[in-house]
DNA sequence: GTATGATTAAAACGAACGTTTGAACTGCGG
DNA sequence: CCGCAGTTCAAACGTTCGTTTTAATCATAC
């Protein structure tokens, strides 16, 4: 809350100190919360300097993204680019595969100098999010790193069918952006939460190398809920429609 | 966005209307990006209805959460019971514990007749939103359940800390999250993604049963940012700082 | 010094926001 | 028929929103 105060006048251009308090307050309060108001009064410039800069309001909140996630997929693209080279032809081991894909995001993260871990938050939240012209450039700047990685799981998982590895991924995406959006989350649910966040990086490849190594479903009846049967579909499905009459 | 047009002016009251329209509507455009003027509107009410009924519009979006998070956990609560009782005092096994936690879940998550599949993607994106007043409530609400069931876990993996259990059970919820409220997101990323949604959950399930069992990861240096080392602070990290000179 | 193009400043725009008000309507017991 | 809660209604409240406008300021080249 205090890390970045409005007083700052400091000789930075005005449109980069935009983008500061633009990424943090669209992580603190969302696109819609943020008012345009909030962003100028804190970056200590003009109402009318993000309109003049940016054009709108949506614009600002991709040139907020676009600075970080054009950085970071690259990022993605040379670690692959180079442990494929050092492979020469032979596949990836998993765990490289997902050292490439996951580990600048969690440089990043936890790269509290440079506000990278603010912007991972703002990320981890903004995928799942509705707004349509989102889902557009995010698709843009994500589908190169995405076919690029998918197919090296592949190679590195022989056996797996794709539609396979792609959930996975899509799993462990998720379990990546809780356990770097969600921190303050898991204290609140668990009461005080006396653990280094630190330690947080070997816990989750664990945890993602596990997942995604782990035997294949049996995927027997189109109307199996759960591979356990008793609680899923059958037994508990039916009660959501009687407690709502 | 045709399942609940505006005209039902059926029998059902006006609460109840207002609540379902809400809950999808909020699902759609987040909190602050739904109007009391849109869901009025769509549920076919007057404007004044959610105040004289709910109060607040935030009275509302607790309401909301209420109905379906009250009978989500309480099913959670009963699953847990009942496996123990069963039991006999010994600990359950891990796949029954994720079952008895996810298994309502995607139960619900599924059921696209009664709104729980509107619903879930709602909690998903919801779980790691910063508002104060979700927060709290939120929290309110899993603090039994979270207790219960990660006790459970801890008598079902002997010898795994408890930090770690709540870890992986942080992760988890991850996971489930991207998987319910992010198909759409999956398939945008990955073109179209060609295979029946209804096969998630054994997919999901053997993912999470696999990141639960994953060895322990060895927590070295507290500063050592990623196991494999070499990708992850180290050589990445400090890029990010020249990158925004 | 002065013209020129880029940036900042102050003020206002219309629209949409959540909420409140007071009257009109509803079903029902007296 | 009347009175009376409970509920719905149209209208307006004051505020805040994103954006636009017009003038002032600045740096730099002539």
């Amino acid at each position: 809350m205090a890390a970045l105060t409005g007083e700052s006048r400091s000789g930075g251009d005005t449109r980069e100190r935009i983008l500061d308090v633009a990424e943090e307050l669209f992580t603190e309060h969302g696109f819609e919360g943020t008012s345009m108001r909030l962003i100028t009064g804190q970056a200590g410039v003009n109402l009318a300097a993000v309109n003049y800069h940016f054009g709108t309001k949506e614009a600002l909140f991709q040139a907020v993204f676009h600075r970080r996630l054009f950085q970071l997929n690259r990022m993605r693209l040379e670690v692959l680019d180079r442990m494929e080279q050092e492979a020469q032809g032979a596949p990836l081991k998993p765990s490289q595969v997902l050292e490439g894909f996951f580990g600048p995001v969690l440089a990043m993260a936890t790269d509290t100098r440079h506000g990278g871990h603010t912007f991972m938050r703002l990320l981890g939240r903004t995928y799942t999010e509705p707004a349509q012209f989102i889902r557009k450039f995010m698709a843009e700047e994500f589908s190169d790193v995405i076919s690029r990685y998918s197919d090296a799981l592949r190679r590195a998982l022989p056996g797996v069918p794709l539609a396979e590895i792609m959930w996975r991924l899509h799993f462990m995406m998720g379990a990546v952006s809780y356990a770097i959006s969600g921190i303050d989350a898991l204290q609140l649910v668990s009461g005080r939460f006396d653990d280094d966040p630190a330690l947080m990086a070997p816990r989750l490849m664990s945890f993602l190398l596990g997942g995604l190594r782990a035997p294949l479903p049996e995927l027997i009846s189109p109307h199996a809920q759960f591979p356990t049967g008793d609680v899923g579909g059958g037994v508990l499905a039916p009660d959501f429609g009687a407690a709502r009459a």
